[in-house]
DNA sequence: GTCTATATAGAGATAGAC
DNA sequence: GTCTATCTCTATATAGAC
């Protein structure tokens, strides 16, 4: 049983919820333009509109806000895979597709998302977080299943590793054609789930 | 141009040598055993054995300690990595050794290793640390592309993150087996660089 | 409920005795 | 050359006016 990192209040009404969103927003702005280093409490406050005795009003310690954003994120990730399991029979298309979402949702804002995965390593997560990323373990562990049956629960972390590095490495690498890119993680992707005969070039 | 990071006096005797090296590891001890947020001055001068004025003696300011420990450790890889270049003439045992070159190194002390990655991100590195990345990268495009002619940097530079992602993903989910994650990134590493005929089941 | 002002703590780095 | 004592800065978080 870990600590909530939630909101102080519930946010009921809707400005408060907007106050709140705005917040959780400009740590997200302050994390992609800046890095790490420069989200602090007073910085979040100043970009989000509000003061920092009002930023304290939502949330109990700076934490909470970075876990809140981290939340929001991986909703949205796992929202994107779930849909490529409705995407048909064919096994290829829907580790495609998976890809496709993976790289949506990393491209979406490159600079967050790896700033946020950084943060989140010295975060220690909550309940809610640990349920969102065995949702989407296993949610990947699904469609990884239907090109290799016998994919366990590491096989499917390996996938999400897998695409992640390919993604990060270039990105940091200040590549730019995402199409090229996705090429490339689903050769991995795909060359890691059907291993060619070794013997046999 | 960027700044060398390097230790301020050129430690020519022997005893010198020893402090700044005691200095340096004093710094990977409590980076493996604590983390980044516990590398504080203070306490690298203290885990060295020396005060907080000596360590300043050594090194200008804190981040040239850790972009020593980063030479150490990316030196000691690049030396690892040489010596698969002189496996003969099999392409798959290249490559294997490589990956072995790579686990041995990450697995040597895996706590440091990622602690020491994620730090480098935040520290702008120095020409001489721009050198020996781009050596290793150099070495291990030899040596891929012996498996596959028409590997490019890019492709060098997801071998990298392919190993490391999964290496590091295994590692912090708790795995020890050694072998059966050698395994898997040969498996990745491997199907990368020889995708299987994707409409040929 | 939102603000300003501030308490508190800990970081990096320096001064100056020895 | 090495130490202790300390300066300075900036962070998180709170108090209390309005």
């Amino acid at each position: 049983m870990t600590k909530p990192h939630q909101p102080r209040k519930q946010a009921r009404q809707a400005r408060a919820r907007a106050t709140e969103a705005a917040i959780v927003e400009a740590a997200a702005r302050i994390l992609e333009e800046d890095g790490a280093s420069a989200l602090t409490t007073n910085r979040i406050a100043e970009r989000a509109g509000v003061s920092i005795g009002s930023l304290y009003q939502y949330f109990p310690d700076k934490r909470s806000v970075i876990a809140q954003l981290l939340r929001r994120e991986r909703a949205a990730l796992l929202d994107g895979i779930k849909a490529c399991s409705d995407d048909g029979d064919d096994p290829l298309a829907a580790v495609g597709a998976l890809v496709d979402a993976a790289l949506r949702h990393q491209f979406a804002r490159p600079a967050m998302a790896m700033e946020l995965e950084r943060a989140e390593t010295e975060l220690a997560l909550d309940d809610e977080e640990i349920a969102l990323a065995a949702a989407i373990e296993t949610a990947i562990g699904d469609i990884v299943r239907r090109l290799d049956p016998r994919a366990d629960v590491a096989t499917a972390r390996d996938v999400v590793a897998i695409c992640r590095a390919i993604v990060n490495s270039a990105a940091q690498a200040g590549e730019t054609d995402i199409g090229r890119i996705r090429e490339r993680v689903l050769r991995a992707v795909i060359g890691y789930l059907r291993p060619p005969a070794l013997s046999n070039p």
